[in-house]
DNA sequence: TAGGGATTGTTTTTT
DNA sequence: ACAATCCCTA
């Protein structure tokens, strides 16, 4: 160590060894009996009183006269609270901060004050984030403040930071280097694997909700001699300890690890050999956390595991950044708790809120407020902007059913678009996933570009997942998991008798799958034909591995698709989403390119790769309101403010008051997400799993404070289909008016398949009932009078939006459509097209979302 | 071994 | 309603 402050982790140095003395360990073993005590109320070393030291700065001369120079332009931008955020380099610090306060940015500022007052360098800060977009935009602003002093900075997601720490020492805990990462497929067929050899009936528990048990211990940092047994309970028969350990133990077997090891094993790691943790600490003099509301009880013990000097005059300098009010992931094992005893933790930490908003109007921030007001055990902050102008009111509207809600938004949008409104600046933000096909349906048949944002994983996308299980093979002969996979894909007469052969060989022998299968087709164990097509694919993946020393990945991976029969499998195959497959399989080819090679790819796209993002050109964004979290824009439309659906049945049934305090937050999230205009919508019908509900509004809408919300009566949309009684309805609904359809019916909750229907009941609340109905033949009648029927609004608006071009498709003519699949044209109007789709029935279309097939 | 018919469950999502 | 999964038969 010739300076003292290189990254003995980036130099090539042999890890064991350094550090980590007889006093060392004792101050350790204290340690190791506490972090899984996530209860206990060990205190971390106090902040020294007085201003913390000034911490030498290895950055030289360089840094220094940096310093000098006065203070950097960017704290003079920030207000009060963000420059005291930011400066606060020394010592524990919180930040609460609230919606659309600078949160970022002061985070981003605050590394670059670290590194620009040359108090570390790059390499001794630790900078974690949940998602990768995140570190990337981190690193970029960063990177735009500093340049190019940011590299080698320790900044990524806790499991992509897990995951290089882990690989350095994976030998200490059981691993090679070189483990593979699995995902939730992979665990769950894994996991079957294990609860068929233990004649535990997957029927009775079925692998997902095992595989969830376990995660949720591993959220805990629970390895399985930790778990509490009376905590398993019944679950799989009482054995589900057993199965957790033996699942660790296959792991192990397959070097590999599942996402919730790669935090785990840095915690053996860290407690089992302190002289390795010993090197993190002294290495990361300043630890930063981003959304630290929703960290698990895992990362939180990490995270301590890291923080803790071993010199208790000197002050953790962990700086952890969130907002109680916005943690929305309890379900996942996220620990509100974690942030609400920051300062237990970490005594003498500062305690920073930004609670100046930037972002949203005084009535979208009183509505917001008013909300998230009714939750108990918040931490509390009060945001306040001094925008002159209260802005437009926060619209609520109450409507007849799904569709018409939709067909609502869709002209909101449609209207906003003509007016010029960016596209890009509206939302629609939905409770589900599911619900976004309705609003996609709408805009579809409006022509206005939309893009739901998070839907599946590019990674995730079985064509995608398939290549890169030939990739593993060919990088990892022992990588059974993915040998399974293709093994048989496309079918080369390798069934499920011959894989059972072959496992029961591999068991016996204790080899991996295809060492058994190898040596299994060199006896006469095997019928010929298995024989001869097991040995074929066998000799492939030999020749494969060959080439893959000459050519670089990408050529390999064509050549891999091309020789297996990959490609030519989707090419030949009839299904509709066959082309797109083909497409997507290119695409991976060019996400390729990034990465230097196999080795690296294989470790990314398990980790960073992200969706396919090529949405071009202003859009729509269609999303959940769990993916929102983080964005902003103009105007955000919130529908679906139904009891049963927002807040959500099941997050009330299964956890109670706190879930729907979650649900609370969630609303919030929605509402702050808006800049100047906010919509929120409620159905009085809803269709679930195919049967209608009749529904009641949420009870959110009665807690936003009234007078920062207007409730509307969207009339017209009504108007001569409901013998007029429409207007008065919504009058009533808030008003306490006399009733339309006989109320009595409701209790919205979204039942099971017997709940089908409507039930009688009294809403639970006692409130007005007034928008509750019976659906029924008043229901139908409406329907029928063509509420529900597109067409004429359609055609009516093309012509603003499609102008006088002509398509250039000729009826009769065979076509396909991302969305509906293959269909033939029977009508053509200006730029719409109506389409038979041969499943999806017959749709009027804008013919930019139509190619021609094949 | 493969493909079709029955069965089943259907909140939120990152890594 | 719908899709994913499972089981059984050809």
């Amino acid at each position: 160590m010739a300076t003292g402050w290189e990254d003995p982790f980036d130099s090539r140095a042999p890890l064991m060894g350094q550090s980590g003395g007889i006093g060392a360990r004792n101050h350790y073993s204290r340690l190791m009996s506490d972090p899984f005590e996530y209860d206990d109320d060990d205190a971390w070393p106090g902040a020294p009183s007085g201003p913390a030291p000034a911490y030498p700065g290895p950055g030289g001369n360089a840094a220094a006269a940096r310093a000098a120079a006065g203070p950097p332009k960017w704290l003079e931008t920030l207000n009060e609270a963000q420059r005291e955020a930011v400066l606060a380099v020394d010592g524990p610090v919180l930040v609460l901060a609230g919606a659309g306060t600078g949160k970022t940015r002061v985070l981003t500022t605050r590394l670059a004050q670290i590194l620009h007052e040359g108090r570390a360098r790059p390499y001794q800060i630790l900078c974690v984030t949940f998602t990768n977009k995140a570190a990337r935009e981190m690193r970029e602003r960063v990177a735009g403040l500093v340049g190019p002093a940011t590299e080698g900075m320790w900044l990524g997601t806790f499991h992509a930071l897990g995951t290089r720490i882990l690989r350095r020492h994976a030998e200490l805990v059981g691993l090679k280097s070189n483990f593979t990462i699995l995902d939730t497929d992979d665990q769950i067929r894994l996991l079957k694997q294990i609860l068929e050899a233990e004649r535990i009936d997957e029927k009775r528990w079925p692998a997902r909700m095992l595989i969830h048990v376990i995660q949720r211990w591993k959220d805990k940092g629970l390895t399985p001699g930790k778990v509490d047994a009376s905590d398993a309970g019944e679950v799989a028969n009482g054995r589900a300890v057993a199965i957790y350990a033996q699942y660790q133990e296959r792991l192990r077997t397959l070097n590999a690890c599942d996402f919730g090891d790669l935090l785990l094993h840095n915690l053996t790691l860290f407690t089992e050999h302190p002289d390795v943790l010993q090197q993190y600490r002294n290495l990361f003099q300043y630890i930063l956390v981003d959304e630290y509301q929703d960290t698990n009880i895992s990362q939180y013990l990490w995270l301590r595991l890291l923080a803790k000097t071993d010199d208790p005059k000197r002050p953790a300098n962990i700086c952890c950044v969130g907002d109680d009010d916005q943690s929305i992931y309890g379900w996942r094992g996220a620990e509100v708790g974690n942030i609400l005893r920051f300062e237990k933790d970490f005594p003498g930490a500062r305690v920073i809120r930004l609670e100046r908003n930037y972002r949203s109007t005084p009535n979208i921030l009183g509505a917001a407020s008013g909300l998230i007001a009714k939750n108990e055990g918040r931490l509390g902050k009060t945001l306040w902007t001094d925008l002159p102008e209260d802005g437009q009111k926060v619209r609520v509207r109450g409507l007849w059913d799904g569709d018409e809600e939709a067909r609502v938004v869709g002209e909101e949008v449609e209207a906003l678009q003509l007016k010029g409104y960016p596209l890009d600046e509206i939302a629609v933000l939905v409770r589900a996933g599911f619900q976004t096909r309705e609003f996609e349906e709408r805009m579809i048949t409006l022509g206005v570009p939309y893009r739901v944002v998070g839907g599946p994983r590019f990674y995730e996308r079985e064509e995608v997942r398939d290549a890169i299980a030939y990739l593993r093979v060919i990088a990892q002969p022992a990588d059974d998991l993915a040998f399974e996979r293709i093994v048989n894909k496309p079918t080369r007469g390798v069934g499920k008798t011959t894989m059972q052969s072959v496992h029961q060989a591999a068991r016996l022998e204790r080899l991996p799958l295809s060492i058994a299968a190898r040596r299994m087709v060199e006896t006469d164990e095997l019928k010929p034909a298995a024989r001869r097509s097991l040995t074929a694919i066998l000799d492939d993946f030999d020749r494969w591995r060959q080439l893959s020393q000459g050519v670089d990945h990408i050529e390999l991976t064509e050549t891999v698709l091309d020789e297996s029969g990959y490609t030519a499998m989707w090419k030949e195959s009839k299904k509709p989403e066959a082309a797109g497959k083909l497409e997507n399989l290119k695409e991976l080819l060019v996400a390729m390119e990034e990465y230097e090679d196999l080795a690296q790819f294989l470790e990314h796209v398990s980790l960073v790769m992200d969706a396919d993002d090529r949405g071009k050109g202003p859009m729509v964004s269609l999303m959940t309101l769990h993916s929102a979290k983080g964005l902003e824009f103009g105007t955000v439309f919130l529908p679906g403010w139904e009891e049963g659906l927002f807040p959500h049945q099941r997050a009330m049934d299964e956890n109670g008051l706190a879930g729907l305090e979650e649900e609370r937050r969630l609303a919030y999230v929605g509402i702050t997400r808006a800049r100047e205009r906010c919509e929120i919508s409620f159905a009085a019908n809803r269709r679930i799993h195919g049967s209608w509900q009749a529904a009641l509004p949420s009870r959110f809408i009665d807690e936003l404070p009234g007078k920062h919300v207007e409730i509307e009566a969207d009339r017209g949309v009504y108007a001569g289909s409901g013998g007029g009684a429409a207007e008065d309805r919504y009058g009533f609904m808030y008003g306490g008016g006399s009733g339309f359809g006989g109320g009595g019916y409701g209790g919205g909750a979204y039942g099971g398949r017997n709940s089908g229907g409507l039930r009688p009941g009294v809403p639970e609340r006692g409130r007005d009932q007034g928008f509750s109905q019976g659906g029924g033949p008043g229901f139908q009648r409406l329907k029928s009078r063509g509420l529900g029927s597109r067409a004429p609004v359609i055609e009516g608006q093309a012509e603003y939006i499609g102008g006088d071009k002509q398509a250039d498709w000729g009826e009769g003519e065979r076509c396909f459509h991302q969305k509906f699949g293959p269909g033939t044209v029977i009508k053509v109007a200006g730029d719409r097209l109506t389409i038979e789709f041969d499943k999806a029935g017959t749709k009027t279309v804008v013919a930019a979302f139509v190619e021609r097939p094949e």
